[in-house]
DNA sequence: CGGGCACAGCGACTTTTGTCACTCCGGGCG
DNA sequence: CGCCCGGAGTGACAAAAGTCGCTGTGCCCG
């Protein structure tokens, strides 16, 4: 008994900090803490796969989530890396249709699972909830249209010298020799996020080393000429 | 005095006829029909472009919008395109950003135009349609996704027949030759709804006549071997 | 400590994709 | 009538992407 009333309070605690429902007051989180059940996922473990009917809406409260589609011969295409504080599969809660995609847990993960009918009742209450979830399915759908835009009209070279600019930039420190940082991932899911295979990912890395731009040492980044690396995104081939 | 009118009464029809508004009664649809003001759009016309600021919600009245992203060297890549009674660029409309791509008129258009402030109260006032929007911006999020997985996993060869397919199943007539249709477009236009160049939809459509799939004469095709065409799909390669 | 395994590097190819530069054809129009 | 133009077919390449098959290297685990 003591325990769940911990829970309760933890899980109003998580749900204050999500996006969606910031700016709702105690009471009402605790309404929907009620109403909220947690879920546990090991390591790459599953959350649920791609066609599956959807019958809630799940918020991360610890841990990484990752949403990807899977092809016939064993591709992956990365959509998503959401974190805690965010939410997943919005969009069939709503449209009552199946997941679009696969989510998997990055890491050890912890999620509040809301049923279909509960929020959508919820929203029904309160509109200003209802917009939320637009804005950030909104952000949602952007990020995919950008992705469009990237398998569409650039290279892996380009997409993967992006990627490691935008590493540099939020991971990178300064040194000597230039800003170091390791990658987040394997070649592999590297690849999987950039929509493309490993080997790729390993050949265009050496490239660049060949190339003078970047020392490369196994997951360890040294990124010696920046300017260079840039121009090399905008000099659209 | 009586043209406005007639037109407010035009609108409240086209109003009523927009998946996101089915439902709501007459003098609800009247409230926003004043609300509403007419574009008019020749064909090849720019709607909008991408980036712009967007101040409110684009309901097709007559026509066809085509929606896309535009490469610096000029290519293109279809998002949707968009038939009356649909909406364009809700997304922009609730979460405040730019829009994130452009949307050109395929033939003579015109559009409903609600200003974001009145939409935006408007489903505050009535949280049902604010679901409905969900939901169609739920659609397209599928039809992104989907186009995603498309550019990820299969080649150009692959889609185009998974085009050509389609056509043939909405819009073929059997004859003794075959399923006989049309392409809808020129190949510039298939070209850019496949994200790819003119040339390679040309050399494909050549490729599956000269391999017996397909005759082909100008924009007439002739599909001659329906099940060897589907066969194509599922063999992933 | 030996084996299994995940990860990475790499060579040798094959396919696909994209680019250029023409040619051809069928209107529409001055 | 002669010309211009947009749409389409095409050959010759060049580049990018993907596939196979191995090798090497840590690391964990029995």
């Amino acid at each position: 008994m003591l325990r769940m009333s911990i829970d309760r309070i933890d899980l109003a605690g998580v749900l204050r900090k999500t996006a969606l429902l910031a700016g709702l007051s105690q009471p009402e989180l605790e309404v929907l803490a009620a109403r909220t059940s947690r879920r546990r996922f090991s390591s790459g473990e599953l959350l649920f796969s791609e066609g599956e009917p959807c019958n809630g809406l799940h918020i991360i409260a610890r841990g990484k989530v990752r949403i990807f589609k899977t092809s016939v011969s064993g591709r992956e295409q990365v959509l998503a890396v959401n974190l805690p504080g965010e939410s997943v599969a919005e969009v069939p809660v709503f449209d009552g249709g199946p997941f679009p995609a696969s989510a998997s847990a990055v890491e050890e993960t912890e999620i509040a699972f809301i049923s279909r009918r509960d929020f959508q009742a919820y929203c029904l209450e309160h509109p200003e909830v209802a917009l939320k979830v637009l804005s950030v399915v909104g952000a949602r759908l952007r990020r995919l249209v950008g992705i469009i835009e990237e398998l569409s009209f650039t290279t892996i070279r380009q997409r993967l010298i992006a990627a490691l600019i935008k590493l540099a930039e939020s991971q990178g420190r300064k040194t000597a020799r230039g800003i170091e940082f390791q990658l987040p991932a394997s070649h592999q899911e590297l690849a999987n996020q950039l929509g493309t295979v490993r080997e790729l990912i390993s050949r265009n890395l050496m490239r660049l080393q060949a190339e003078g731009l970047l020392d490369v040492d196994a997951r360890q980044i040294v990124v010696k000429d920046m300017k260079g690396l840039t121009a090399l995104l905008d000099a659209a081939s």
